[in-house]
DNA sequence: ATCATAATTCGCCAAATGGCAAAAGTCAAA
DNA sequence: TTTGACTTTTGCCATTTGGCGAATTATGAT
């Protein structure tokens, strides 16, 4: 592999030369939003980075064909777009009024 | 699935009550490594939170096209996780809710 | 209502990252 | 040797995270 200046790096990651120089020396710790940009631009897939820097497991399967399918349940793509859209406290917001709504149900049963 | 106190979660990941709590109102962004440790007692593979929370990319290998990762928006893990488990029809209803919600919100801001 | 306990939230601060701008270093050309 | 262009490093500071310990809230028993 062709090997990049800190200045070129920085340009395709954009990350900036300087931080780039730190990590190289060992005087920084890239975060994992670091690596993502620059997985790419050193020809790594994002994951094979993570692996690498400690932030994956080396015993982390691949992902289901499925994609976001979790343990006893799937989400709808509609909905995971949808809610996507709002800043987390909404979409966390949205949980509690669910629980709300759901113990209330609960509540009706039992009379 | 049955639901952890902070406190419970706290104990098994080794992350503190007070920063989940902090993570869970959406106060604080959780870093990669506090999402490594939060996986397993979540019951999520490290990979699918990471992606969830947008360290890893939609065109990272092995996500499939409808994955958390939206155009202008991210989906908490947490909301991901607990709407999954339940029926889709729940699931849309959720979202109903929210527009319901945004829409008294404009009507009172309105005023 | 009170009390004890558990859970959650908050104030605060240390630690770490990451970028700006300047300083220092490198190298080839003149 | 000097100069200019480019690269790398450094000083500094804003921002963010994450944990401690205390405060507050919630809950169930009495």
């Amino acid at each position: 592999m062709m090997s990049l200046t800190l200045v070129e790096l920085a340009n395709r990651s954009g990350v900036s030369s300087s931080h780039l120089g730190r990590i190289e020396r060992g005087e920084r710790f890239p975060s994992a939003r670091i690596l993502q940009r620059m997985a790419k631009p050193l020809g790594f897939e994002e994951n094979e980075l993570f692996a690498l820097a400690g932030y994956l497991s080396a015993s982390s399967p691949r992902l289901a064909e499925e994609g976001p399918s979790y343990i006893g349940g799937r989400l709808d793509p509609y909905v995971a777009k949808v809610l996507s859209q709002e800043p987390v406290d909404v979409q966390r917001a949205v949980i509690g009024i669910l629980s709300l709504l759901k113990s209330i149900a609960r509540g009706m049963t039992k009379e």
